[in-house]
Formats: structure tokens, C-alpha cells, sequence
DNA sequence: ATGAAAGCGCTAACAA
DNA sequence: TTGTTAGCGCTTTCAT
């Protein structure tokens, strides 16, 4: 392996020179300067990034926690991330985890061995350290922040979306499109956000003066088998419902499987909305009426308070709440959609520049 | 900072002591060992992965390169890349490019930096500095391994599928059902890979004596878009295709929703392929015939390779041809699919062995 | 079984 | 502007 040492002797000055042409090249004498890159140039040398770390208080480096990497719903959001982090001269690493607390303790521990210098969380699985170090009292021993699942807020700062808002935002349009009998596909219930979303679908039938029942609540797991195999169910009851409101849209587009399979028509037997607003979501026959989530706000809020966090700019266990908005098309409403999908909602510019 | 020498004080003991109560426990006294672990967890004592890796020569952990991490078709390589990678004591760092240059350059430096230890690259992007040393006819310079894209193979080991024959075992099966004037929507042709799919595409036509119509292919970029834009200009044309394959299973999902939206039926009208097996291509209404990539299979070849190489244990610029697997659903034969989706082929043996 | 000491490759005072 | 030197936190001989 070349080193420093070798390139200062081959260019016959010292060491300091030699990684001052690499670090601040305006202070060495332009002679010189060109016999060092010489020969680096001949000798193929490449700084060792670990030495270099040694010295160097921080890295640069982000690592990003999915709990999967098939969830479409996660790369919007990564790649916002990405953008921001890019601009701000952050590097950045996606981490997978399963939902396996070993996997993420893992990455966790590339943080505090200083391989890392901050997490970004997809999912409300907790380090193990970050879990310790609360019940002991202490302070967060690691700079992270959650972007879209929500936990207890003790733990670091949040960028969510109003979840209980949106489902109410999502049953009220079936209402308004005269549905009566609505069912919900939740996502997996010990999950904050889909208790969340559930009592918002709850909440808004009751303001509507709609019964609820029981039968019309169907467990998922977020994934497309899930949700087809819960519309299974909810069309072997006795009484079918005309409407259903899935928590992801992975779940509704396996439900529209379910009733195109059962001879049913979407909308005209069942109205179908689903949640998050993913590309495939546009592309289904008929295309989904959706809530979008502000992915690409998501993304770069959740980096920019990393970024002030590693900064030492104290975010006060902050939550940022950011906006959904309701897409309608085709599986909501009959006829066919004529308007393009909406805009995409610009960033709420306050965030911006607290956040810059 | 907590340092070793901070535990080596407390505990009485020497930073070798420490050191090695860590590293090789069996070798120090039970008592010190206990002296040592209760410093360590009085002082919050995390050792300094930086300064680890500084005597270390290796650091298991490699890079998986993925060009766009919203591109379903990868995940499941990613998946099984790191069930390999896991079992062999790695861990992995997933990059997303965006096709980007430099952005995988960045990646790439890590390697070289010593940052990582190798690279598995989903994509056909080219590091630099590999570029670069081969035109200098130096040797490859870090060490990686293609996986499902094809490249100049003197770059370095590959996994791949045999996509010419592939396209030809979509197109003959679309022959075999009835379809006469068939149509393709190819991935972008500047891409070896789907140049060797069009070719597969000719070359089953010709073998078959249909004429080959420059009006049935259209160029897209995989995405589920293009393939809705691809599918709109087919069925603009005069002559109608009573078939079309599709390069990818999000293009061909664009174009299911194109040919729903002329008011045409699939298969009835005109019969669809895809390429890749994505999840979302069971949920289709009807659900898609596709090619079948052995996802699982290339990840973990792909890792077996790339630890082989770290190894030192020279794979030959070998390339490993992976089988493909036909999967015919609703989308191409009319009536209900009875049987459920054949399961996964399991590996070949040899190359078990062979990469063990 | 233990510790002193010599680095790993690099950066950054400090001196010249 | 340049070079000398003292570490960064750790691992690993080599004595003891």
C-alpha cells in the first residue's frame, strides 16, 4: 500500500506538504504542488479514508434505516433525502432492516463507533441503545431523527403526517361520494400509525352518524397478498360493503384484485381509496383514489433536522407535522378522471427557513 | 470522549489488557476481566470502529450499488444479497445512483479509500477510476462484481440472466397462444441488456416467418410511464398488434392500463408480456405473464462471488449465466389461471458448490 | 497472563 | 511557505 511517506520521498518534500496539496493547495508553493501530484499520479496513491478519519471529528455521513427495501412507499422519500443531503456535502447509505432489531442495532452501532454520524429512521423500530439509554435516564447517545412513523417523541425529533386527519380526510370523500357502508384494511394494529389511521376512520364515521362495525374492520400487514386476502374476507360477510379505505396502497391495489376476482365493479359495487400515493398507484385499472403522502417534504425536512442536530442546533424534541392531501381518481369516483393528478403541494416555506 | 486508556486506568489494568478483554477474552484473568467489563460499563465505553479499522485490513462490509432504489426489480436481489453477506460475517450498505456518475464514483472512492471492501453493482454504470485503470491496461483497481447487467466483462465478474433466449421464450409462448402481429416496448437501447432482449425478440419472429414491422417497436425507459406512452403510440398505428412484450413488468403494467383505457381487452384484444416478475405483477387485473428473473439467486451468487474475490480466490472474469423461468398468468391465455404461480427454481447445484 | 512500546496513515500545531 | 513532531485510539509484537 503507497502511503503519505511514500509520496513525500518520491516527490523529495515532506509529509505536511504533501497532504497540504491535497487539503489546501493555495498555501503550497505551485513547484511543488506539481511534483507531489506527479507523484501521486505515478505511484497511484489514494489517502487511506480511515487514517484521515482518525482526525477528523465528523464523517459526513448519513445512514438511512428501511425497514424494507421492497416498500415503494420508502423511495420518494429516500431520494429527497439523498437531494438534500448531497447539497449539504452529506454522504449517504441505506441500511435495510427487516423490521429486525438486530439488523438495526447494527447500523445503530456504525454511529456510535463513529463509522457514521447520524440515522435517519423509515419505521418506528427503536435502537436498542437509544431504548437503554432512556430507561436509564440518560441523554440520546445518537444523533437520529423519524421521518413518517411516529413513537415516542422522547426519543428524538419526528416528521410525520396528521394520520388520524387523513384517514378522516379519506372516509369523508367516500361519504360525500354517497357511500354508506365502509370498510377499512388496516396496516399491522401494534403500530402507532395504523392505530392512528384506524380511529380516524372510526372518528369519522361517527361524525358522520354512520354505525360502525366490526365486521367491516380487516387486519393487514401493509403488503398486496395482506390486502387482497382482507378483502377476501370482507366480501364473505353477509352484508358486502360498497366502500373500503385501505391504509396503504399496496393493500388497495390487492384489494381491487379481490373485486375484480369476486365480478365486482370498482367503483360502481365497491369504492376503493388507498394511502400513501405510490406510481403504481396511477397506473391500476381503475387508477386509485389516494391520499398523498408529502414524500419529497418528508425526505428533506427529516435531513434538514439531522443536519441541525449533527450541528449542534438543538431541535427541542420537535415534531413537525407536514400535509397530506387527497387524490382523487378513478376508484372512488365513476366517469372517467379528466384532470391530471395534482401538483405535488410545495414545502410550507416557514419549515424552510427554520430548518436551513 | 471515552477512550481505552480511560478504561485501562480505571480498571488498573493496561490498554493491552482492555484490548484483548475484548478481543480475546480466554486470555485474561477472570478477575480483570471483570474489573475491565465493569469500567466499560461505568464509563460508557464504545470503542472507535476508525481507529479499529486502522490496524484492520479488512472491514466486511460491502457496497450494493442500486441505480434507482424506487425500481421494485431490485429489491429482491438487494434481499438475498444480504442474507449471504450476513451469513459470511458482512455487512451491507446499499447506494443509490440515480444512474449518476458521480454518484457512484462516491461509492466507488469508498472502496478504494478503504471505507468498504467491494462493490456489487445492479447496473451497468461504470466506476471511474475502473474505467480508467483498464484503458491503462492496469488491473481492476477495487474489487466488484456485475450483477443482471451486462458490461464489458473484462471489468469484472458477472451474474446475469440469458436475456436474448428469455425474450425469445416470451415471444414464442405469445406464437404458441395465437398472436400473430406482435408488438414490443423495449427498455432504453442504449442498454446492452435490452438490446439483447429486442435481438431475442427479432431473432424468435424470424424463426417463426412472421414479418418484423419497425412500426411494432417502441422504446422506453422501464418505467411505468414509458410504458403507457409506448403503448398509446402502438395503438395509434394503422394495423393494430394483437400482442405485445414488454421489457420490463412496470412498462408492461403501463401499457395493461393504456390498452384498458382504448377500451380493449387483455388478452382478448391484444395479449401482454412482461419481463422481471415483480411482485405487483401477481395484482394486475388480470394478473401478467412475465419472465421470471431468479432474483434470489443472482443476489446470492453476486455475494458469493464478490467474497470469493475478497478472498483472494480468482474468478477468471468468469460470468455465471442464471436460468429464467416462464410464468404465464391471465395476461396472455384467456380464462381464470387455476394454478398458482410455480414456485422459484432452486439453485444449480454446482454453482453452490463451486462458490461455497 | 500481562504490559511497554511501536506503530497503523494521517492531520495539525508549532517552529523555522 | 515549509518541515518537525506529536498525537488520533487502537492492535500487536515482544518481553517479562
Amino acid at each position: 500500500m503507497v502511503t503519505i511517506r511514500d509520496i513525500a520521498r518520491r516527490a523529495g518534500v515532506s509529509i505536511t506538504t504533501v497532504s497540504r496539496t491535497l487539503r489546501e493547495p493555495a498555501v503550497v508553493r505551485p513547484d511543488k504542488r506539481e511534483r507531489v501530484h506527479q507523484a501521486i499520479a505515478e505511484m497511484n496513491y489514494v489517502p487511506n479514508a480511515i487514517a484521515q478519519q482518525l482526525r477528523r471529528p465528523r464523517h459526513e455521513t448519513v445512514i438511512v434505516i428501511v425497514p424494507a427495501i421492497d416498500n415503494p412507499f420508502f423511495a420518494d422519500i429516500v431520494q429527497n433525502i439523498e437531494l438534500v443531503a448531497h447539497e449539504r456535502g452529506y454522504r449517504v447509505l441505506i441500511g435495510e432492516t427487516q423490521s429486525r432489531q438486530d439488523r438495526l442495532d447494527h447500523y445503530a452501532d456504525m454511529v456510535t463507533t463513529r463509522l457514521a454520524d447520524g440515522l435517519i429512521l423509515l419505521g418506528a423500530l427503536l435502537p436498542s441503545q437509544m431504548r437503554d439509554a432512556r430507561t436509564a435516564g440518560l441523554p440520546a447517545p445518537l444523533p437520529l431523527v423519524f421521518a413518517c412513523e411516529r413513537s415516542d417523541s422522547a426519543y428524538g425529533p419526528h416528521v410525520v403526517i396528521d394520520n388520524h386527519g387523513a384517514a378522516r380526510t379519506a372516509v369523508a370523500h367516500l361519504i360525500a361520494t354517497g357511500c354508506r357502508r365502509i370498510a377499512t384494511i388496516t396496516g399491522p394494529l401494534d403500530n402507532l400509525l395504523c392505530q392512528d389511521r384506524l380511529a380516524g376512520y372510526r372518528a369519522e364515521l361517527a361524525a358522520a352518524g354512520l354505525p360502525q362495525d366490526p365486521a367491516l374492520v380487516a387486519e393487514g400487514d401493509f403488503s398486496l397478498g395482506s390486502g387482497r386476502a382482507a378483502m377476501l374476507r370482507l366480501l364473505a360477510g353477509a352484508d358486502r360493503p360498497d366502500a373500503v379505505f385501505c391504509a396503504s396502497d399496496q393493500m388497495a391495489i390487492g384489494a381491487l384484485q379481490a373485486i375484480a376476482a369476486a365480478g365486482l365493479a370498482v367503483p360502481g359495487d365497491i369504492a376503493v381509496v388507498g394511502f400513501d400515493d405510490l406510481p403504481f398507484g396511477a397506473f391500476t385499472v381503475p387508477p386509485l383514489t389516494t391520499i398523498r403522502q408529502p414524500t419529497a417534504a418528508i425526505g428533506a425536512t427529516a435531513m434538514r433536522m439531522l443536519d441541525a442536530l449533527l450541528h449542534g442546533r438543538d431541535l427541542p424534541e420537535r415534531t413537525v407535522v407536514l400535509p397530506h392531501q387527497l387524490v382523487v381518481r378513478a376508484s372512488s369516483v365513476a366517469g372517467p378522471p379528466l384532470a391530471p393528478d395534482p401538483p405535488a403541494q410545495p414545502e410550507p416555506p416557514d419549515r424552510q427557513e427554520t430548518l436551513a
